[in-house]
DNA sequence: GGACCTAGTTAGGCCAAACTAATTCAAGAG
DNA sequence: CTCTTGAATTAGTTTGGCCTAACTAGGTCC
């Protein structure tokens, strides 16, 4: 088991997150390339190491694109544990907010030791899920799934609450801490513009209204009915 | 100002440490190559390449070793920040021993941005010294320097304290550790055997004395009198 | 002064991970 | 069933960082 180079860290990470947010479950070539901003060429050539390596961390069929092996898939979680409990780490120690901890956890997750990330868990009272409300790993690769339906998605004046925002882009992610759309906001959607227009959201017990654009609907994930928790 | 790898990061660390604990100012090939745990041609053919980047990093002649540049050395300040503020982090916040830090500090220090070893820095209220004793440069590269002598060098009966121990060796830390000659211990050399025989070390206040062996010794530095803080 | 040793350098290669340019495939339109 | 076109692959390079093996500069010793 030779340590593996961050860039197949992130290869196999790529392609778990294109497979599980996606509908098929094999991944194009140019998916992943645009996800790690390279040249497709690029992918086809580490997509063929990958597929070579013993154990075979992927299944690659030519012009078909690939699918995680379990061995692949398994490196996936643990990469995926790591990032995830960095930008927990980042933002519950070190006061980083959820638009800044995804570029420092990308670097970090590929150089931590078990042990570091053994005690940042410990430390953290073993979370469940990231500031973007992404379920984390644990140690052996187990991962919540949970329901959550897009945002757009949601029917018209359906009570909901936002359980996940994609942590791709901080500039959103600021644009959504400023109107209140963090984690765990209770939401309903009062209108929907036809032609794929804005989406009317209300947050729930106020009059607060707020007219979102499609794309930055799309990356807003939520779960029907309130979080669990009494309001304060 | 490409950003550098930690390949390059870790030659700058290296000569800055070898040149400032070493009398001669030149760096030697084999120094390097064995400190990095390299083949010594490989250190000759990164050597041309520092002396050849712009800025100039190193000043390399063939056969008569390296030397930092200024913009070299403002380099290897940066990462010695980083490698100590991380050292000493880890050991502040998250428990680790101070066997423990170096590794993982060795590869944390390329990755993290400027802005997090701010926050670490901050959190730490900008400290002084790593937990081995090593000063922390400050954000502009100023190290202070203190007077230490080796161990070695103390004279018979010299009060004194530890103000610092070479990180390398975990082994060794842990060793120290069980017989309390920590940071800051109050000693004296009640001994000195001959032939590079052992010293004896008396903790000062108690009756206890260790025989160190010449080896141990020379990776401890002291600094005359107390430690200026009073003894609990 | 010549032989010898060691530290250091050169030469030549390897591997990982990227790139560009040229080519081939697959799949839908007609 | 063929054509077209965008996606994907191949071929050929580049760059960085390392390696081994073979050679050389310079100091030591007789
Ligand atoms: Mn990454
Ligand atoms: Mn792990
Ligand atoms: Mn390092
Ligand atoms: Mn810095």
């Amino acid at each position: 088991m030779t340590t593996l180079s961050p860039a197949v860290e992130d290869y196999l990470k790529a392609i778990y997150e294109i497979q599980s947010e996606g509908d098929q479950d094999r991944v194009s070539t140019s998916a992943l390339a645009d996800c790690l901003g390279v040249a497709r060429a690029s992918v086809t050539g580490m997509l063929k190491k990958l597929n070579a390596m013993d154990p075979k961390l992927v299944n690659y069929i030519r012009y078909r694109g690939v699918q995680l092996t379990p061995a692949g898939e398994k490196i996936a979680l643990e990469v995926l544990r790591h990032h995830r409990l960095i930008e927990l780490y980042l933002s519950e120690a070190l006061g980083y907010s959820w638009d800044e901890v995804h570029q420092e956890a990308d670097n970090l997750e590929h150089v931590i030791s078990e042990d570091l990330e053994d005690r940042i868990a410990t430390l953290l009272g073993h979370p469940q899920v990231d500031p973007h409300g992404a379920p984390i790993p644990d140690r052996d690769g187990n991962i919540s799934r949970r329901e959550e339906v897009q945002l757009t998605q949601l029917g018209i004046h359906q009570p909901a609450h936002i359980s996940r925002v994609s942590d791709h882009d901080p500039a959103m992610l600021r644009y959504l801490q400023e109107l209140g759309l963090t984690l765990n906001a209770q939401i309903e959607v009062t209108e929907k513009a036809p032609f794929s227009g804005p989406l009317h959201i209300r947050l729930i017990g106020t009059e607060i209204v707020h007219a979102l654009g499609r794309q930055v609907a799309d990356y807003i994930f939520v779960t029907l009915g309130s979080t669990g928790r009494k309001k304060s």
